[in-house]
DNA sequence: TGGACATATCTGTCAATGCGTATATTATGA
DNA sequence: TCATAATATACGCATTGACAGATATGTCCA
C-alpha cells in the first residue's frame, strides 16, 4: 500500500458498495462517462431511484458528476486512499464474471450504436471511453 | 482473477463488511484463532453485542468458528471466489495504517502475555498463531 | 417569461440493522 | 441432576436505507 495515503475507514466505503443497483450503476460508468439517462434506460429503473443511487455513491465519492446542460455525466472518482481503491478495483474485476454486469456493458453497448431504438435517448449525448474498455 | 472460481454478488460480502465493529473483529481474528472471550475484552463491547456480529460475520462465510468446551473459537475464513478475496485482503491491507486496529492488535498482544491482568480472562484459552502474524 | 425536458430531492412507508436487556443454549464439574 | 460459566438468541426500540410517487430545481428554447 502507498504510504502517503492516509488510512481511512473502509466501512463507509463498503456501505456504498453494499447494494445491487449501486454496484450495476458501478459497473456502467467504470471507464467511461455516462449520462443519467443511459443508465435509467439500461437498468430499466425509475429516475428517482437510479438518482437516489447515484446521489449515494456521490456523497461516498466514488463516482463524480458533471453538468451539460440539461444531462449530468457520471464517472468514476478513484478514492485516494490505496486500499480503498484496492477494494474497488476487486469489485470491478469481479463484474467480469458477472453474467448480469456483463449482460449490462452488452445492452448499454448497443444502445450506443443504435440510439434510435431507444425512445428514451433521443438526442441523448452517448457515453464517453475513458479507455479501451469495451463500450 | 482465478478462472476456476464461480463468480459471486459482492453486495453481501460489502454489507457484511460495512460496519466498524466487525471491521475490528476481522482485524483481531485475522492470521489466527481467538476465542470470544478475548474480543469481547479487547473491544471493551458487550457480549452479546459482539455475539451478534460474529455471528453476522459467520453467515457471510467470513469467519468459521470452532467449539472447545466452553470456549468458541474464530478464524476468518478465506472466500472461495477470487473477488472476494481480493476485498478482504484490502480490507486487512488497509487495517496496518489504522491506528485504532492497531491499537486493537497490542492490547491483544498484551491481554496474551499477561492474561492474568484481565479478569475476565482467567483460565481462558490463549489466540492461536496461524502464521508471523504479531499477536 | 413560460413551457418542456432532464435530473434531483422530498415524503411516507416498510424492511433491515444496531443496540441493550433478558433469556436460552451448551458444556463443565460437583 | 444442579449450579455455573461461556456463548448465543429473542425481544423491544431507535436508526438507517430502499422504494414509489409527488414535487422541486436547473437548463434550454420559443
Amino acid at each position: 500500500m502507498n504510504s502517503r495515503t492516509k488510512p481511512a475507514d473502509l466501512a463507509p466505503l463498503f456501505r456504498a458498495l453494499a447494494d445491487r443497483t449501486r454496484l450495476r450503476l458501478l459497473n456502467l460508468i467504470a471507464g467511461r462517462e455516462v449520462c443519467v439517462c443511459y443508465l435509467v434506460e439500461i437498468l430499466r429503473q425509475s429516475q428517482p431511484k437510479i438518482s437516489r443511487h447515484l446521489a449515494y455513491l456521490r456523497k461516498a465519492g466514488v463516482v463524480a458528476a458533471r453538468r451539460e446542460g440539461k444531462w449530468m455525466h457520471y464517472r468514476m472518482e478513484r478514492p485516494r486512499d490505496a486500499a480503498s481503491a484496492l477494494v474497488l478495483d476487486a469489485a470491478l474485476e469481479s463484474f467480469k464474471l458477472d453474467r448480469e454486469m456483463q449482460s449490462d456493458l452488452a445492452c448499454l453497448s448497443r444502445a450506443c450504436c443504435r440510439p434510435d431504438r431507444f425512445v428514451s435517448l433521443q438526442g441523448a449525448p452517448a457515453p464517453i471511453r475513458f479507455d479501451s474498455t469495451a463500450a
